[in-house]
RNA sequence: GGCUGGAUGGCAGAGUGGUCAUGCAGCGGACUGCAACUCCGUGUACGCCGGUUCGAUUCCGACUCCAGCCUCCA
C-alpha cells in the first residue's frame, strides 16, 4: 500500500509500526462555532481512511482531538454570555450530529485539552529542562525554535527566509520571533490552570502533541489534518515532540485539500463558509458525501451548491442499480465478482484513490443492470457486492427506495394516496385509454414524482432539488 | 520574496510514454403505447514554448496562469 507523506513528498509503502495495527491522530476541531464543509473534508477523508484499512485488516487505533481551550472560545463565549463550558460542550454536540449525519464513524478517542492540562505541563517542563524552552518574565512560556535542528522540514521553511516574511510576531518577551508560545500565562478573570510558571493555559500546539503522545505513543504512525495546518501547527507538534522525546515523532503525515468557494479556500477568516448543517437543511447527507468522496483526498474542491446536483446524479445512478434487489451485504460472492474487489483495492492501496475506486463500483452497477436481464440470478450476487465495497468508503448506507424517494424530506402527497394514483393510472393503460394514463404521469411528475414503470409493476422517485 | 501543489473533452474528475478512466450533459439506436429506469453505440481532452524519444497529455527545462502556506484557520 502507498501513501502519499507530506513530509517527504512522495508516496511511500506504508508499513506499520507494529504489525497488524495502525496508530492515527487527526487534528480535530476548536469547538467555537459550527463545523463547516472544509471540517467536513477532514472528518470524511479519515474516515476513508480508517474504514479502509480496517477493512483490509489492520486494527485501527483513530484519535482526533478536540481544543476545548483557546483564545476564539474565551472571545465567543464572552460575546454569547455563556460559560466555556456550556460554549464547547454544545458545539462538541453539534459536531457529533454533523459526523453521524454524514456517515462518518465516531474515532476510538476523542481527547480534550482541557483533560490534558498535567500531560501539557509535564511536557513543557521536559522541554526546559532539554534547553528547547523558556519560561519569559511575563509568565509565558516559550519554544526555542532555532534549537531545534528539524525545524521546517515538513514545510521546506528555511528560518532566514521566513524572517524576511516579516509577518512573524515581534514580541519583546521571546528570545526570537520566531519562538512560539507553550504555554499562556493567564489575564486576570480568564479560565486558568495552576503550572509552574504561574496561573495559565496551554498553547495549540503543545495540546497535539501531548495528547498524541498520551494516548498513542511517542511513535505513531500516521498524523493527519487540513491543508493549513502543515504550517506552523504540525511544524511546531514535530519540533515539541521530537525535542521532548528523541524519537522521530510521526511516520506519515497526511494532509487533506481545500474545500474552496469561488476558487478561494473556505475559511473562518474570509467568511464564505458553509456549515455542514446549513448545508445539509436542503440536501441528503450521503450527496455531500459523496461530492467529498468523489475527488483524492489531497486535491482541492471546489464547491459550489450546483456541485451536489451532480453528485445526486451519480449516487442515484448506484441506488436505482440497487432498488428491489434482496441481497445480504456479507453474503459469500461468487467468483464472477473478484476483479471488481481486486480492482477497488488497487485503487484504493494507491493513496486512497476513491475516484478510480468509484469508476470499478461504476462498471460494477453497469455489471448489475445487464444481469438483472440477462441473468438475474447473478443480480443479488453483484448488489451485494456493490453494497459491500461501497460499505468501505462509508456510500450506498441508506435503503435504496428510501434515498430515491427523498429521504426525510416532506411528500406532497401521501404514499397511501400516490398508490391510488399509480392504481388509477394502471386500470386507464389498460382501457388503452393512454391520455387519462399520462395525464395523471404528468400530475404527479408536477409534484415531482416520477413513475418508473417495470415488468414487476411502477415505482417512484421524489426528483430531487439538489 | 520563500516554500507547496495544480492547469485534462460542455461540466465534474482519475490516470497513463504508444488501444478504454468514470459520472453528468449531448448525439444516434434498443426497450417502452409514450416516458422514466436500463442497455448498446458515439467525443481529433490533456495551459504555453522548447528538449529527450521511433512516439509525450504522461519524462526534462523555461514560461503563463490558479490556489495554499509563510498571522488564527480543517
Amino acid at each position: 500500500m502507498q501513501i502519499y507523506n507530506t513530509l517527504t513528498r512522495r508516496k511511500e509503502t506504508f508499513v506499520p509500526i507494529e504489525p497488524g495495527r495502525v496508530r492515527m491522530y487527526v487534528c480535530g476541531m476548536t469547538v467555537y462555532d459550527y463545523c463547516h464543509l472544509g471540517h467536513a473534508r477532514v472528518m470524511v477523508a479519515f474516515d476513508v481512511v480508517t474504514r479502509y484499512l480496517r477493512w483490509r485488516g489492520l486494527d485501527v487505533t483513530y484519535v482526533r482531538n478536540i481544543t476545548d481551550i483557546d483564545d476564539k472560545i474565551l472571545k465567543r463565549a464572552d460575546e454569547n454570555g455563556e460559560s466555556i463550558g456550556a460554549l464547547t460542550e454544545r458545539m462538541i454536540g453539534a459536531m457529533h450530529e454533523d459526523e453521524a449525519r454524514l456517515f462518518v464513524l465516531r474515532p476510538d478517542h476523542e481527547p480534550r485539552a482541557t483533560g490534558h492540562v498535567a500531560e501539557i505541563i509535564a511536557m513543557i517542563e521536559t522541554l526546559i529542562d532539554k534547553g528547547y524552552a523558556y519560561a519569559a518574565s511575563n509568565g509565558d512560556v516559550y519554544y526555542r525554535v532555532r534549537k531545534f535542528e528539524g525545524y521546517g522540514k515538513l514545510n521546506n521553511r528555511d528560518l532566514d527566509e521566513m524572517r524576511s516574511g516579516a509577518r512573524v510576531e515581534v514580541d519583546e518577551h521571546k528570545e526570537d520571533p520566531l519562538d512560539f508560545v507553550l504555554w499562556k500565562a493567564a489575564k486576570p478573570g480568564e479560565a486558568s490552570w495552576s503550572s509552574p510558571w504561574g496561573e495559565g493555559r496551554p498553547g495549540w500546539h503543545i495540546e497535539c502533541s501531548a495528547m498524541s503522545t498520551c494516548c498513542l505513543g511517542e511513535t505513531f504512525d500516521i498524523h493527519g489534518g487540513g491543508p493549513d495546518l502543515t504550517f506552523p501547527h504540525h511544524e511546531n507538534e514535530i519540533a515539541q515532540s521530537e525535542a521532548a522525546t528523541g524519537k522521530p515523532y510521526v511516520n506519515t503525515w497526511m494532509h487533506a485539500g481545500a474545500v474552496r468557494v469561488d476558487q478561494e479556500k473556505m475559511s473562518k477568516s474570509l467568511g464564505n463558509f458553509f456549515t455542514i448543517r446549513e448545508v445539509l437543511e436542503s440536501h441528503d447527507p450521503e450527496v455531500v458525501r459523496y461530492l467529498l468522496v468523489a475527488s483524492h483526498y489531497r486535491s482541492a474542491i471546489n464547491y459550489a451548491p450546483e456541485s451536489l446536483a451532480d453528485a445526486r446524479k451519480s449516487l442515484e445512478r448506484f441506488y436505482n442499480a440497487l432498488e428491489g434487489l434482496a441481497f445480504e451485504g456479507d453474503e459469500p460472492r461468487g467468483e464472477v465478482d473478484a476483479r471488481f474487489a481486486e480492482r477497488f483495492i488497487a485503487a484504493m492501496d494507491d493513496d486512497f484513490n476513491t475516484a478510480e475506486a468509484l469508476s470499478v463500483l461504476f462498471e460494477l452497477v453497469r455489471e448489475l443492470n445487464r444481469a438483472k436481464k440477462e441473468a438475474p440470478e447473478w443480480a443479488p450476487l453483484l448488489a451485494a457486492e456493490l453494497k459491500r465495497l461501497g460499505d468501505v468508503l462509508g456510500l450506498l448506507q441508506q435503503d435504496p427506495e428510501a434515498f430515491l424517494k427523498g429521504g426525510a424530506s416532506e411528500l406532497p402527497l401521501s404514499e397511501a394516496e400516490i398508490e391510488a394514483k399509480i392504481v388509477a393510472r394502471a386500470n386507464a393503460k389498460k382501457a388503452m385509454n393512454f391520455d387519462a394514463a399520462d395525464g395523471i404521469r404528468d400530475e404527479l411528475a408536477a409534484l415531482g414524482i416520477i413513475l418508473k414503470d417495470s415488468r414487476e409493476g411502477t415505482t417512484w422517485v421524489m426528483e430531487q432539488m439538489d
